[in-house]
DNA sequence: GATGAATGAGTGTTCATTCAT
DNA sequence: AATGAATGAACACTCATTCAT
C-alpha cells in the first residue's frame, strides 16, 4: 500500500466474498466515471450508488465517508502507478545512469498519458479532498526506488549522489506533469520528452 | 490583465468611490485569509463578508457569484506574478541565454516561496473552482515574454529555438512547482535551485 | 389526468409504500391549509414541511420544486372538478338541452361554492405560479364533455351547434366565477343562479 | 378615484412640479413594461428604477412600498376603465334596455381587448398583490353607473330591477373576461360577442 | 433633493448520513 | 445483509428598504 491510511479513512470492511469484490469494483468504476464526467463537486454519494447499481446504504457498508471513498479510489490508482515505477527501477538495476533516467522518463510519461482524463480527474479530486498526504506517500515510495536504482548504476562515481538524485527526480516529475497540464500531445509531447532526456544526460555528464 | 474573464465571472461593478475601494480590498483580504486558514470547502460567502466587515449583500454588489470572487482573487495574484516575470524578461533583454535562464529561475522561485501558504491556498482554489483557464492564460502570457527574451539573446544561434524554449519553460516551471509541493526549503531548496541552473546551462551548451 | 404536466413540473417519484402515501397526503393538506391561511407569498417550503410533520428533505424527494408542489396540488383539485363535470355530462346524455344547461350550472356552482376559501386560494396560486396551462387543460377537457352532451340532446336541431355551445360554455363558466368573485351568497346567489338558467333557456328557445 | 386607498398604500407625495410629473409617468410606464415582459415575480424595485431612469431612492420618495407602486399603477388603469364605462352609461340614458346592454358589452369588450397583454399583466399583479379591494371598488362604481342607466330606460317596466340588473352585470362582465382568458379572438370573439347580445336581449324579452 | 452603496433577514434547495423495514 | 425513505444543518443568493454622502 501507498501508506497506512489514517484511521478515519479506512474502508469499513474488507470484502470477503466474491460478490462483495464485484460490488466494490462497481463502486470504484462508478466513482471514476463520475469524477471524469462531472468533477468532484457534482459527485454525490447517491449518484455513485445509483451508477454502481447498489443502494446508498450498501455503499456506506464499505466506506464510512464520502472522503474514504475518494481516498480509496486514489490510493488504488497511485498504487498501480507506484508499482509501474518500481518495476522500471528493478529492471534497470546496474545500467548506465543515463539509460536509467531515460527509462524513468518514459515510464512516468506513459503512465500520465495513458488515460489522461482519468489522471486529471483523480488528481483534482486529491487536491479538493485534502488528500495530499497520499501524494506525499507516493513521492516517498518512488524516491526510495529511484534512489536505489541510481545507486546501483555501473557508472556511479558521483560524490553528491543525494543532491543529484533529488534534482533528477524533481525535474523529471515536475516537467512531465507540467507538460501534461499544458496539454502537450503528439509531436510536441514527443519532442519535449526527447529534449528532457537530452537535458538530463547533459546534466549527468557535467557532473 | 491575465485575460478577459468569461462574462459570467466578471465583477459586477468597478468601485467608484474611495470607500468602495476599501470595501473591495477588505473582501479580497478576507477571502485570502480564509482560504489559507480553512481551505475553499470551508469558505462561505457569509464568512467572507463577516471577516471583511461588510454584509453579504454588499459582497454581491461586487461579485455576482462566489466563483467570481475566487476568480478575481486569483486573477489579481496571477497578474502580479506575471508582471514580475515580465519585468525580469525585460531587464535581461540582450543578455547571455544562460543568465536569462538563471534570472528566470530565481524570479519564479522567489515568487512561489514568498508567501508559501497563500500560494498554496490560491492554487488549490483555482483547481477546485474550475478556473484553470486562468492558469492557461498566465502560461500563455509568460511564454510570450520569455520567448521574446530568449530570442534577443546575444549568443542566440540555435536552429530550433521553438523547441528549446518550450523545453526550458516547461522544465523550469514544472520543477519549481514540484519542489515547492515537495516542501523543499532552506538549504535543500537552495541546492536544488543551483542544480537546476546547472542543468539548464548544460542543456544550452549541448545544443 | 388534466394533462401531461411539463417535464419540469412532474413529481419526482410516485409513492410505493403505504407510509409514503400518507406522507404525500400530509404534504398536500399542509399546502392547502397554508395557502388558505396566508396565501402563496407567505408559503415557504420549510413551513409546509413543518406543518406536514416531515422534513424539507422529504418534501424534496417527492417534488423537485416548490412550483411542482403547487402544480400538483392544483392538478389534483382540478382533476376532481373535471370529474364532477364529466359525470354530470354523462348523466344527462339524451336529455333536453335546457335541462342539460341547468344541470351544468348547478354542478359548477356547487363545486365552486363547496369550499370557497380553498377554491379561492388555489385559483390565486395558479395565477401566481404561471400555471395557467393547467386551467387551459381543464377548459379543453370540460369543453369536450359538454360538447358531447349537447350534441346528444333529444331536441338538438340547431344549425350552428359549435357557436352556440361555445357561447353557453363561456357564459356559464364566466358568470359563475364572476358571481363567486363578487362574493354573492345565500339568497342573492340562489337568485342569480335561477336567472342564469332563465337566460340560457331564453337563448336556446330563441335559436 | 376608484376608492380612497388604504392609508398604507397612499403615494407619499403628490407631485407638484412638472418635472416630478414626468418622473412619475416614467415610473408607471417602466412598471407596466416590466410587468408585461416578466411578470410581478421578476419585478424588483431596482429594475423599475433603472428602466425609469431614476434611482431607487427617488422612487421611494414617491412610493413608500413596492406594494404602493403596484397599487397606484392598477388604480390608474381601473380609473380609466371605469370612466369609459361611466361615459357609455351617460350616453345611453333613456335608450331602450336592449341597446344599453349592447353598448355595455361593446365598451367592456373593447377595453379588455385594446392592449391585451397590459390587461393581463395588470390583472395578474392585482391578484398577486392582494389588491383585490381595488377590483371590488371598481365593481361597485360601475354597478352604480349601470344601475342608474338601466333605471332610466324608456321601456323600463320590470318589477324586479335589482335582480335583473345584477344578473346582466354579472353575466356580461363574467363572460367577457372568460372569453378573454380563453384567448378568443378574431371571428370567434366577434361571434361570441353577438351571441351574448342575443342572449341578453332574449332574457330581457322573457321578463 | 437625489443618489446608490450598504444592509441582512429570509428563501429554495442540496446532500452526506442514518436507521426502520 | 441490503434497501431507500427520511433527516436537517448548511449554503448561495435576493431584494425591499434605509441613509450617509
Amino acid at each position: 500500500m501507498i501508506s497506512s491510511p489514517p484511521q478515519a479513512l479506512k474502508p469499513r470492511k474488507r470484502p470477503q466474498q466474491r460478490r462483495a469484490l464485484a460490488t466494490l469494483d462497481a463502486i470504484f468504476e462508478a466513482t471514476i466515471q463520475l469524477l471524469v464526467k462531472d468533477g468532484l463537486s457534482q459527485l454525490t454519494t447517491t449518484r455513485v450508488a445509483e451508477r454502481a447499481g447498489v443502494s446508498v446504504g450498501t455503499m456506506y457498508q464499505y466506506f464510512p465517508h464520502k472522503q474514504a471513498l475518494i481516498y480509496a479510489v486514489n490510493e488504488r490508482y497511485l498504487e498501480l502507478l507506484a508499482e509501474r515505477i518500481e518495476a522500471t527501477c528493478r529492471d534497470r538495476q546496474g545500467s548506465l545512469t543515463g539509460d536509467m533516467v531515460e527509462a524513468l522518463i518514459d515510464t512516468y510519461w506513459q503512465a500520465k498519458t495513458d488515460k489522461p482524463d482519468v489522471t486529471r480527474a483523480l488528481y483534482r479530486s486529491v487536491v479538493e479532498m485534502d488528500n495530499e498526504a497520499l501524494i506525499s506517500a507516493f513521492a516517498v515510495r518512488t524516491d526510495v526506488a529511484i534512489t536505489a536504482m541510481l545507486a546501483s548504476a555501473s557508472d556511479n562515481d558521483r560524490s553528491d549522489a543525494r543532491s543529484n538524485t533529488r534534482t533528477l527526480v524533481t525535474v523529471i516529475f515536475g516537467t512531465v506533469r507540467n507538460s501534461f497540464e499544458r496539454g502537450h500531445s503528439g509531436e510536441i509531447a514527443e519532442d519535449l520528452r526527447r529534449q528532457l532526456v537530452i537535458m538530463c544526460r547533459a546534466y549527468l555528464e557535467r557532473l
